[in-house]
DNA sequence: CATTTCATATTGGCCTGACCAGATGACCGA
DNA sequence: TCGGTCATCTGGTCAGGCCAATATGAAATG
């Protein structure tokens, strides 16, 4: 059957079928844009709509001068679910609720989770320096933390804030991208939160937490 | 400062402010792509890569032949959106995230705010005495609470959680109905929290609480 | 031999102009 | 008054061009 749907949208789906097929796996750099027009056989400009629709949903990375990377596969973005329009109060409820979260989490820790929690930074680091986007090491770091609290539904709550945070929508639809300068203070802000878990200290954990989040909404919503 | 964005980031937010200022709301009719490429003074294939990521996000729909038009900015929440599975963790969850919220909340709480809780007491109890279920007062006292912290995410979470506690799939797999007489205790548990709030006590609240939400879930979960 | 600098090639970004296909509205004839 | 036809408007896709950023390699210098 004749596929009805925008030339952007079939462009879009045979790309992502280049990278989950392992042609181009995380990382990779695709082929150059007038290379993969002809491969696939249209015109540049309809690969440069689906490739930007591809960019809005995660999937892929554009660097202008040196080419287009395949990113791991995001998450299917939840139907425009949102829990409300204004990214200030979306950090303020994150201060609120993974302040209160932290301090639960504080009085649980464990030591196998303490050590879980430094691995994680551990290759938050590692990505860094190899100058990629630890996404998946910060959403790791604070679920981690959700989950020493022991209870399935803060730590549902507490992904839920974070996605909404870091939409591929909220971060490329504001234009705001994370440098490697940005993403090593946020790995120190990390580390001061585990310097108080490891010391048992339930309010320095709190406060930790809080200039971490007012830090990342600053870095978030200031050009 | 200089707007480093892709072009086509600025132009979707020039034409969602064009939406969102009322020039043109749901449902009306956009002007034709060559007429807005003029407008905004930008090239047509420019202005098609903006609307792709407008379409994608949900902003407009596009019909060929026929023209582009402004869609309501949000969808409706998907149905049946769970955040886990145990009651008491859900109960726990709550009295973790509303214990921080109700902190916020009497900071903040106004005369005006007050009176607003104690009609809604008002309108509890009048239910009650009549033999009916106050379920929507009981929403409305937990989330007029968090609309007092100021913050729309906050009571989005807030309500999130409530309506999660009482589902019509949650009340009936449990069997377990409320009667006057606990209506009746939370009604009192409520009023313990009012008096807290008005006597600007945010420590004394977030105690009524805990208390509060710990007796909802005995009552919820025991038979 | 190592480092720095510069030129060039490759890359994405944005544009102009053209043609194709679907939808809409006006007009004409029955 | 209604149906059909046609012109015009709309979005869809394409070819080709030029600009700017980045990467790479060669040559020069220390």
């Amino acid at each position: 059957m004749t596929d009805t749907r925008r030339l952007y949208q079939q462009i879009a789906d045979q790309v992502r079928q280049l990278m989950q097929n392992g042609q181009y796996p995380p990382g990779a750099r695709l082929p150059a844009e007038r290379e993969l027009a002809q491969q696939l056989g249209v015109s540049r400009p309809s690969l440069r709509e689906a490739l930007i629709a591809l960019e809005i949903d995660g999937s892929i990375e554009i660097r202008m001068g040196s080419g287009i990377y395949a990113t791991s596969p995001s998450r299917p973005l939840p139907a425009n679910r949102s829990l409300g329009e204004s990214p200030m109060e979306l950090m303020q409820a994150r201060a609120v609720i993974e302040g209160a979260v932290i301090v639960q989490a504080a009085a649980a820790v464990t030591p196998e989770a303490l050590s879980g929690l430094t691995d994680i930074l551990v290759a938050m680091r590692r990505e860094i320096d190899e100058g990629r986007k630890p996404m998946e090491q910060d959403r790791q770091f604070h679920l981690a933390i959700a989950d020493c609290a022991g209870n399935a539904v803060l730590g549902a709550v507490v992904a839920q804030l974070f996605d909404e945070r870091h939409s591929p929508m909220s971060d490329r639809m504001r234009g705001r991208f994370e440098t490697p300068e940005t993403w090593r203070a946020a790995l120190n802000e990390h580390e001061a939160i585990l310097a108080c878990l490891d010391a048992r200290n339930p309010l320095g954990a709190q406060a930790a937490m809080h200039a971490h989040l007012t830090a990342s909404g600053r870095r978030w919503l200031e050009s």
